[in-house]
Parts: C-alpha cells; sequence; structure tokens
RNA sequence: GGGCGAUUAGCUCAGUUGGUUAGAGCACCUGCCCUACAAGCAGGGGGUCGUAGGUUCGAGUCCUACAUCGCCCACCA
C-alpha cells in the first residue's frame, strides 16, 4: 500500500541507494544501440550552485528519455580540477599564493582540496537523483587524463597543428600566467583620456590621446593616418617626446582612425592588440617595459620598480609639470580582464606552446555545420567566434597544478624534444627522455610550463572513450550522441573540443549539441556572480523540497533560454507531486482485485482518454526529440492534470459501484488507469525519478526499476472517439458550471437536462449515457437534433438539495 | 559598432508548420470538505500579444524599420 502522505526524505534516500547497490544506470556494451552523453566536468573551485543543478539536470533528462526509448545510455561523469581554478581555490585557503608555498607542495594542497570538493560535488549530483557513473567520475588531472592529454598534444604536434615560438600572448600579472582570448572578459571602467603634447624635431606641436601613458617609455613610434589633411604631413619627420627625451619615427597606417581621439596614435609594445599587428607589420623594436608582476621594468629611468598604476599616476604628473598635458577627459570604457581574477590584461613575449586556430577556421565551421545544434541560433554564436578569433590558441600557463608538456629542450642544440607515445605519461620536471638529441646529445632542459586547462578538458570525448588503451570505446564513441552545456562556455569547451576532434581525428565529436540556459538570480544578475542566497542554495532546495520538485523547477523553460529563479515554480513542482502521489493511491484502492489480461470491451470515455495519451505522448516525445524537456514536461502536466480531474471523476463511480455499472465497464475502467498510470509514470520518471519509482514498485514491478523499462506506444487506436469525447466533456464542463454559478456543489443533482446534438455526438453520449448521467448526477435526459456540435437548451438543477 | 535572443494577463511563462472567441501557474474574487488529494475541486474577473508599416481571404505567428532589455564579440590611440 502507499503510504498516506509521500515523505520524499525517506524514499529519495531509499531509491538512490538502491539504484547505487543495484547498479541500475551502470553501462555495459550489448546488443542495443549506444546513445552517449559527454556532459560537463564540472570545475572544482569549491562553490557549488543552482546553475550546476539546472543545466545538469537538463542533459539528465535527455537520459533518462533515451533510457527509455530502449538506447543503451552511456553517461560518465569527470571533474575538471586542473588548472588555475583549483589553484585560486588553494590559494585563497591557505591565504598564500602558490610560488610562497613550493611546488611540489603546493600541488598536492590542489590534489588533496579538488578530491574533497568533489566529494561534495558527487553528493550534490546523486542527491538529485542523477543517473550519470558517478562513482567512477574522471578526474582531468590524473594520470590517465594527463596520458590522453599528452597523446593529444603529441599528436598535433607530430602534425604540425601545435607550435613551440616566441611571441606576444595575453599575460595576466595577477594569475602570473599567459592565457588564450577565450578566458577574456569585458569589463567597463572609469578612466582617464589624457591629452599630450609631443614635438617633431623641427619643432611643430602635436597632440595624442591616450588613457594609458604609462606605457609612454615603450614607444616605438607614431602612427597617422595617410588620409588625414591635417596631420598627414607629419609622416616621416621624427617625433620628440618629452619628459623622457626619446625620438622615435612617424609613419603612416591605414588603420588609424582620423576620428578617434586626436587623430594621432603613438605605437608601444606592446599597450594593445593594434600595437602587436603594427609591431609585426612594420618590424618595429621591441621594448617590453612591464615586468611579469605588474611594475615597470627597472632599467626605465625615473619609473622603473613603480606598479603600473604608480607610474601611471607619476607620469602623468610628469607631464603635467613640464606643461605637456594639454587636458584630462573622464572616460568610460570596455576593457578585458582575465575571467578568473577580473585584472586587466597585458601582453608580454615570451616562448609559447600554441595550437594553430588561425589556419584551420574554415574546418572548424565545417565541423560545426556537421552538428546539429539545439537550439539551432546557437550555432550561430559559434560560427561567429570562430570568425572572430585573432590569435592561435596558446596553450603554456606559467603555473603549477595541470598537465605537463611531455616536452624537453635539448641543451646542446634547443631542439624540442617530445616524449614517446608508450612513455607517457611522463612529467618532463621528474622524467628524462628515453632517447638522446638528433645530435646525439643526451641533456634536455625540462618545460616547466603547464597545458590550458581547456587542453585537457576539450579532450572529454578522448577520456570518455579511453583513448589509446587496449580496452577501449572508440567503436561506440565516435563520435559521441550528444554534448550538452550552458551557453557560456559555446566559445570554450564547445570551441577547443572540435579543435581537438579536428586535430586527432578530422571527424566531428558528436552528433548533436544541447546548450541550456543560465539561472540568474534577477533580472540580469547570473548567479555565479551574486552573493550568496540562501534560498537558492542547492542542498537546502533539496531539503526543503526533495529532488523531484528541485528538477521540476531546472526542467521547466525553454531550451537555451535563461530563467531567473522563482520559488513559485518550486510550489507548482510540489503540487504535481503531491496530485501524482493522491491520483496513484486513488488507483491502487481499484486494483486490488485486478488481474492484467487481454481485454477488448473498452467503454467510450475508456477510448477517449487512451486516445488523449496517445495524442499527447506523440507530441511529448516529439519535443524531447528536440531536447526540449521543459516544453515535454508541461506538455505532459497539461494532459495529467486533465486525466486526473475531466477522466478520473468519471470513472469513478463505475469504479466505485460495479453493482450499479456492471463488472465488465469497471474492468474496462481498472484496465485503464492501470495502463495509464503506468505510462504516465513512465512519462513522468524522466523528470521525478523518485517517486514515479516509489509508485511503480507498489503497482508494477514488472523491472527491477522503472528506469530499466522501455516506452511503448499503445496498441489500441480509439482516435475516432477523440473529437466527440472532447466535446462530451465540454457538455460537462457547462453544466458543472452551471452548479457553480449558482454556489452549488458539484454533486448537486440534475433534475433536467435538455441538449440539442448533431449525430455524431448523440451517438457519443448514448454509449457513454452511464458514465455521462453519473457525473453530473443527472436524473432526467432530453435530447434533441441539431446542426450544430451541441446546444444546452436547458439545465434544471435540484436546488433544494443540500450542499 | 557587429551578432544573437527576448518583448503575450498584476507576476512567471507556454503558444509546434499563419486558421474560429489568445492559454497555464501564481496572485485576486465567488462557491464547494464530494469515500485520491483543501498542497484539493468547480467557476469568475483580468490581455489593443513592445511601436509603426507591409504580405495575406486571414498575423501573437511571416517581412521591413524602430524602441526597450539581456547575452556574446569588437572598440584600450
Amino acid at each position: 500500500m502507499l503510504d498516506k502522505k509521500y515523505d520524499f526524505k525517506e524514499k529519495e534516500i531509499k531509491w538512490m541507494n538502491y539504484w547505487n547497490d543495484e547498479k541500475i544506470y551502470e553501462f555495459k556494451k550489448d546488443q542495443r544501440e549506444v546513445y552517449s552523453i559527454d556532459t560537463p566536468p564540472p570545475t572544482v573551485n569549491g562553490k557549488i550552485h543552482i546553475g550546476h543543478i539546472f543545466s545538469y539536470s537538463q542533459a539528465e533528462m535527455i537520459a533518462r528519455y533515451k533510457r527509455l526509448k530502449g538506447f543503451n545510455v552511456f553517461y560518465p561523469f569527470g571533474f575538471d580540477d586542473n588548472g588555475l581554478p583549483s589553484e585560486r581555490l588553494v590559494e585563497k585557503e591557505q591565504g598564500k599564493k602558490a610560488h610562497e608555498i613550493g611546488r611540489e607542495e603546493f600541488s598536492k594542497l590542489c590534489y588533496d582540496t579538488t578530491t574533497k570538493y568533489e566529494s561534495d560535488f558527487k553528493k550534490l549530483f546523486k542527491r538529485a537523483g542523477f543517473s550519470a557513473n558517478i562513482d567512477n567520475a574522471y578526474k582531468t588531472v590524473s594520470p590517465s587524463s594527463t596520458k590522453i592529454s599528452q597523446i593529444s598534444f603529441i599528436e598535433l604536434a607530430n602534425k604540425g597543428a601545435c607550435y613551440h615560438k616566441e611571441s606576444p600572448a595575453l599575460w595576466c600579472n595577477e594569475c602570473l600566467t599567459s592565457i588564450a582570448q577565450a578566458e577574456l572578459e569585458t569589463k567597463t571602467i572609469q578612466t582617464m583620456f589624457n591629452y599630450i603634447n609631443y614635438e617633431t624635431t623641427d619643432g611643430e606641436t602635436f597632440t595624442i590621446a591616450t588613457t594609458r601613458p604609462e606605457l609612454i617609455p615603450a614607444i616605438v613610434c607614431v602612427f597617422v593616418n595617410p588620409e588625414d589633411p591635417v596631420h598627414n604631413h607629419l609622416i616621416g619627420k621624427t617625433a620628440h617626446i618629452p619628459v623622457i627625451d626619446v625620438e622615435v619615427p612617424i609613419l603612416a597606417d591605414e588603420k588609424v582612425a582620423i576620428d578617434k581621439g586626436t587623430g594621432v596614435v603613438m605605437c608601444c609594445t606592446f599597450g594593445d592588440q593594434t600595437d602587436i599587428e603594427w609591431w609585426k607589420k612594420y618590424n618595429l623594436p621591441l621594448k617590453n617595459i612591464f615586468t611579469n608582476d605588474g611594475k615597470i621594468v627597472d632599467s626605465v629611468k625615473n619609473y622603473g620598480g613603480l606598479t603600473i598604476k604608480e607610474a601611471r599616476a607619476k607620469i602623468i604628473e610628469d607631464f603635467k609639470e613640464a606643461g605637456y598635458l594639454v587636458k584630462q577627459e573622464e572616460l568610460e570604457h570596455e576593457v578585458q580582464v582575465h575571467e578568473r581574477c577580473g585584472k586587466e590584461v597585458e601582453y608580454t613575449v615570451m616562448n609559447q606552446w600554441f595550437i594553430d586556430i588561425m589556419n584551420q577556421k574554415q574546418d572548424f565551421i565545417d565541423i560545426g555545420n556537421q552538428i546539429k545544434w539545439y537550439p539551432d541560433h546557437m550555432h550561430i554564436r559559434y560560427n561567429e567566434w570562430v570568425e572572430n578569433i585573432m590569435w592561435d590558441w596558446c596553450i603554456s600557463r606559467q603555473r603549477y597544478f595541470g598537465v605537463p608538456f611531455p616536452v624537453w629542450y635539448c641543451k646542446k642544440c634547443g631542439k624540442v624534444k617530445l616524449a614517446r607515445i608508450e612513455d607517457l605519461p611522463v612529467n618532463p620536471l621528474v622524467d628524462q627522455p628515453t632517447t638522446p638529441c638528433e645530435c646525439g646529445c643526451n641533456e634536455f632542459i625540462p618545460e616547466k610550463d603547464i597545458m590550458d586547462t581547456w587542453q585537457t578538458s576539450s579532450i572529454t570525448p578522448l577520456i570518455n572513450m579511453r583513448y589509446g588503451e587496449k580496452d577501449n570505446y572508440e567503436d561506440i564513441l565516435k563520435p559521441m550522441s550528444l554534448r550538452c552545456n550552458a551557453h557560456d562556455i559555446i566559445r570554450t569547451w564547445d570551441f577547443y573540443s572540435i579543435v581537438k576532434s579536428f586535430y586527432n581525428f578530422g571527424a566531428k565529436p558528436w552528433e548533436n549539441v544541447m546548450i541550456s540556459g543560465f539561472v540568474m538570480a534577477n533580472k540580469g544578475e547570473k548567479i555565479s556572480k551574486s552573493k550568496s542566497n540562501s534560498k537558492m542554495e542547492p542542498f537546502e532546495l533539496l531539503d526543503e523540497y526533495g529532488a523531484d520538485v528541485v528538477r521540476y523547477w531546472a526542467g521547466s523553460g525553454k531550451l537555451g533560454t535563461d530563467i531567473v529563479f522563482n520559488d513559485e515554480t518550486f510550489l507548482r513542482g510540489k503540487k504535481l507531486i503531491n496530485k501524482i502521489w493522491n491520483v496513484s493511491k486513488f488507483i491502487e484502492m481499484h486494483l486490488a482485485d485486478y488481474e492484467d489480461k487481454e481485454f477488448n470491451d473498452f467503454e467510450y470515455i475508456d477510448k477517449w482518454v487512451i486516445a488523449k495519451f496517445n495524442e499527447m505522448e506523440s507530441g511529448f516525445i516529439k519535443y524531447l526529440d528536440n531536447y526540449e524537456m521543459g516544453l515535454a514536461l508541461n506538455h505532459l502536466e497539461k494532459f495529467f492534470w486533465n486525466f486526473c480531474d475531466n477522466y478520473i471523476e468519471i470513472v469513478k463511480h463505475r469504479l466505485y459501484r460495479p453493482e450499479e455499472f456492471g463488472d465488465i465497464p469497471r474492468y474496462s475502467g481498472q484496465k485503464t488507469v492501470y495502463m495509464i498510470l503506468y505510462k504516465l509514470l513512465q512519462d513522468f520518471s524522466i523528470f521525478f525519478p523518485f517517486i514515479t519509482e516509489e509508485i511503480y514498485q507498489e503497482l508494477y514491478h514488472d523491472q527491477k526499476s522503472i528506469h530499466l523499462t522501455n516506452i511503448k506506444e499503445f496498441d489500441y487506436d480509439f482516435n475516432n472517439e477523440l473529437i466527440n469525447g472532447d466535446k462530451l466533456n465540454m457538455i460537462i464542463s457547462q453544466v458543472r458550471g452551471e452548479k457553480s454559478n449558482n454556489n452549488m456543489s458539484v454533486k448537486t443533482p440534475v433534475k433536467s437536462l435538455k441538449l440539442s446534438l448533431s449525430d455524431e455526438l448523440n451517438d457519443a453520449v448514448n454509449k457513454a449515457i452511464k458514465d455521462f448521467k453519473a457525473t453530473l448526477f443527472l436524473e432526467d435526459l432530453t435530447i434533441n437534433k441539431t446542426d450544430k456540435d451541441f446546444v444546452i437548451d436547458e439545465i434544471i438543477l435540484d436546488l433544494d438539495a443540500t450542499n
């Protein structure tokens, strides 16, 4: 017997353990078609927020749907624990910077800390009813991931797709590492636009405008546009920069915007992207005046040793004092900052490893075109990113905790020495190459840098297929069926994965990409950036509402669309769960003597509701096939409430009173509720794995778990009853309305009802006459003919009846 | 400045390929404890579908322009 009230606290733990013990979701190769899901390994930075539940649940629902459809679902899980996010977490917890702790100890701390936080994530996802392989989660920093990551790297290097070069790169002087374009964010800052006078050596004064006067000591030339009538006569002259007392040439370039600032630009190596372009194009000298930790190098007179900000203030002061500062304007503009720390990025020139992006853009677009994107417009977003990218992918990081490059440099000739595949994984700081350099030298300098964390997380398809191992899944995971993630990492995870798949295999990594939205705390306020709000803490929500209700919220809404957190949706979910429980209790009550057997003598209303179910489920499946789990749920929910409020209200009389209606009509009702509840539970199990399991085990139990059953269409085709059954229900509804308008109970007897009906509807009413009369508490029915569907001519209520 | 999305009831949102009187939940109002459920049931009020044009027999839905909001990117001279 189902309990009077559903206690999610008790039941959810029970079924969580049951699924675990019985290995309900375990993957084993068999003859079934595989559906594989490449789910994002969460970044382990300590913060678990409701956004995790939201987008991960949506993919989880797809896993459950595909399982119900008969696929052998391969649903691995992992953690992205290497790299800067983990390092920053540890630095914060220790209150010390990595270099103060020391490389080895720091790495160990990172490993231990991430493992600790991962266990919280595992708990969370299990409690939320995730059917992924959580216990065997991979770590992107583990030896096996390291090995695969290094194999991938070596394959790229051997193909010439990956190169080592001294080149300008984006630099974060907070995190002390180079970074990639994808790791940038834009931030609006208030700054000062400074107008400063320079002079030509023949005595003409001209003005430049800059927001970054501290870069003046790095000036290498001045540019004007050759089309600029006011300034083009300066071209070819030499500019004298006061205060710092240097002379630089004045050159022409059409990229200078005449109407921006003063129309005269100084080029410093490097202040921005354009400076780098000009530096390459005109072969300009290099004046690297910043130290890696954001100070002016000592060799700069007067300013050496100052921080960038201090230098900015002092230079302005000096130019002002000398009379060269013409004016200052307040300016609000966007600057690029490092997404991990929010600090403005600089540029630096050093030896780095890069993956070729710029030469293969079209291939990346082509692969994007071979993948189906849900929703479709996210594909455009991907294309936009690829088209606008400006740098090769810098994968070197001057950090500690991550995958080491399997690389040494020959001490004698300097040549790059790659590790042999069979020797992987290697750590060049500890291990030595197993063969000498081509030049014969046996001494090597190890590569100290580690790889960008995306270099490894972009190969989750390879990690999932255990690439390079003997016992692998390459045959079933090339390509994987589905990649799912939120829209913030299209440009990183999705893009880089496509890059890697292109270089490693020359093929797409997945068939489909499903992009979920973001949870917003308020309109325009990302949850990850809002202050912690206990109302939205995942564990507290799970405690208060239970996993099924939390999943209801997560599964609502439209794919790819951001949602604002609101607790009305939780309330709605709570009501739905409660209703599922209650109607199941009702049905169980009437199945005490039920035996399932072949039966074809269904009552009219039973045929109608079976047809309604079929109609609903085909729409339901259509939504799910398009990864629209929110719309699918909505669709199912709508049917379900109608089923309870309309159909159950009709059939209950027949179920309660066989002496009045007969045993066979009662059996028809029993069979109908038995079959429909089974299918409803299956459909709902995608969203509510716990309560559906509880009811399923109590009432059906034909498999070890509802999550091992398959959905099949009803064999019955009762579509003929659809339209007139709906109309019959409209009549019932209107008569009930009449009672309600008279402030009477729905049980108020109807003394007399006069209807005019079409022939078809007349036929339907006759077939369902007993149900019809019982539902309305109708005593006397008169039917006339009409060419309309129906007209209610007269309703006489028994007004003396006590409510 | 470029790209994408959104704009529908007081609030949160549905509205499948254009087709009768535009839907749901919450909130509000009126009733109803009827042997599954008051976390419920039966009803009700409430919308010129962002603005202006256009295509069409017919537009919330298609086209054009504009406005507002959000996201991504570019813009550090």
